[in-house]
DNA sequence: AAGTAACCGAGACGGTACGTCTCGTCTTCTA
DNA sequence: TAGAAGACGAGACGTACCGTCTCGGTTACTT
């Protein structure tokens, strides 16, 4: 009957938007996921909560938002190029995961990402919708340029080429978040080199 | 002043439990986490709601406390021994392995299964003291019989004896959880044969 | 610092101010004066809210407005003459006041008219000011109409010479409106001959 | 499908009550009926929302109810007997009514009731269903008082006993109601003697 | 004919209140 | 005295409108 009253998308409020995505990170950072809410993200960005509920459907949605204009802001600062930076390639592989681990450890253990990090993992695992996008947005781009990376070593005599090269970043990538997300060891820059290590190196005995 | 009013344990309605646990597991089957709530359990039971507050600090507690109960009856159900199984010892860790990602594979996939244990994820992702208890009932007993077995094939000489067994086991589990946390790949016998293989024999190019 | 922006009426859209005057009628009759909004009226008419909130303080302010030029054109249409045409004078004032407060029944009756003139008595017995320029608008006049026949009649000897108009006219218009207000009785024709017959013989017992 | 389940009166809080009935009336009278909301009532009150949701369809109905409630007590403070007092009967009608009305006219006149009678009288003229239970509650048996006065006197031979006295009692109350409503006048004691003794007196010129 | 002022439709904005839902506590009654 | 039932204070939810504001576009008066 009446359809859902799609906004004018030119006419939005980028002061606004900006403030929301503040908000919305600073308090997951301060008081946690669960007790941020919708109307608490609109007073603290001096925004109506209509402003909110206009643009996302959700609260998980708003600080999906946040957290990707986060990373790119990042990715900015960082990167000279926006996005398609590629990992390091030094021609020695394990000492180019190493530094990429590394790096990973060191934003899992920043209290500023840790906290979002976890609210959109959480919800993502029970929402599939939103649990779909955060994967595209972000997570299959960076599994992406592992992959690419284990097949440049592999096309360099490197690395075994009969391996799958998805599988492969996966076993670096998997045990590093499985340990984050269920606290079940330290995460260190040591823990990175040897998970390294052994992901290469296999279990097989040597000869 | 008034301390919290511990109930006497010995008097407590089984009866009452367990219905709390079927509904408990049933809503969150049914409609989900996020909209099971705990008049919704009571209703359900047909209990009253105190008599949830009375035993459980909330929704996440009950749902662990079902979870593990419902995880002791189906290994009770399972193994003759009631908990301290071990995995299989063949002689072949490759072969062991695989059959036993092979269940947890079948597991994930169980829609039983699926809906309360990202519920208990989720949650324990953000709530680090039900994270610690999840972990602590289920994981680490989980990933010691890993390591457990492990460790014996080092001893058998059927593996690297220089390599960690924690994190080897990590380099197992770690992959599995990720995938089917983020819905990045279908969970299949195949795909656990697979990291079986690449996590037991490495990325190095064999000479 | 800033005047109010007074706008040039001049220019004013006459086909605007007809649209809106149509629409909140029409909405106050269909769904009531409470759930007419002015975002209603604005949309009804084609009209952008501005285009109210430029000419009129209010809700009600429309409401009157509408109302005023709906008695306008009906009055135009009924009498030549636009507004001073005076009660009907035959001589006989019982008669007269009878045709008049028949006519009145039947005004109350009339849906068209019942929903907004029941809106704006509710509001302007609220809101002082409103209140105020209804009466002066529309009940002062009328009332003076009744007691200019009155008048005449005590001048031609029918009627108490000693009598205050002004109070003979409330006896005859403030229980008519007090019954429509309250709906302690039905309006009908009977009613307002008994009403004008008790009201012109008084109580007192005929000697 | 799902009844609008019904609260157990019995379990009823009659200090929440109690306390809404204070806020409303409280507010009304300070900030008028418009500017009351629900959540103030509440907070004043210091009652949740529901609360009030829970025994009241609205706004209206809970400032009904807290204004039966007041004239209740009022009423019960004034005259021994609860209710049923009935209009004095000195033997003389005109002296009787002229009280009666004098003090009608000083209710109307004390702040205390004004605001929340006008807020009813608005709302009930807008409202059938409101209007039904305040007109059945208030209006009719105090109407009926008048009426069984009147009779009296007609049973006595001091009034005409061919009038009909529920129209005469309107001829009463209407001019009064209709003054205080559209605040045409002054409401003195003046007014009321003038208004007793045209009523009875009628306006047929004397002999 | 070009320039310019202002009204116009449209609708995003910061807000307030709505009526509903659920929380965790408290109270009452039953077994 | 544990438990079923459910009323309570509290407060977030998502929606509806408020009255203000800004945005092109269209008239209708300058110049």
């Amino acid at each position: 009957m009446s359809e859902p009253r799609i906004p004018d998308a030119s006419r939005r409020s980028e002061r606004s938007r900006r403030a929301i995505f503040d908000a919305a990170l600073g308090l997951v950072s301060e008081v946690g996921y669960a007790k941020t809410t919708v109307e608490g993200i609109a007073s603290r960005a001096g925004v109506g909560k209509q402003t909110i509920y206009r643009w996302w459907p959700s609260k998980a949605a708003v600080l999906l938002d946040a957290y990707l204009d986060l990373a790119a802001r990042a990715a900015e600062e960082a990167g000279a190029a926006p996005g398609q930076a590629g990992l390091p390639d030094s021609g020695d592989l394990a000492a180019d995961l190493r530094v990429v681990l590394r790096a990973t450890v060191d934003e899992l253990n920043d209290p500023r990402y840790d906290a979002p990090t976890r609210a959109l993992a959480a919800e993502g695992c029970t929402d599939p919708e939103l649990g779909a996008r955060f994967t595209a947005a972000l997570l299959t781009p960076q599994l992406e340029l592992f992959a690419r990376r284990i097949e440049a070593a592999q096309a360099a005599g490197q690395a075994d080429p009969d391996a799958d090269a998805r599988l492969a970043t996966e076993l670096l990538v998997g045990p590093l978040h499985h340990r984050w997300m269920h606290r079940t060891g330290p995460l260190t820059h040591a823990y990175a080199d040897a998970l390294v290590d052994l992901a290469l190196r296999g279990l097989t005995p040597r000869p």
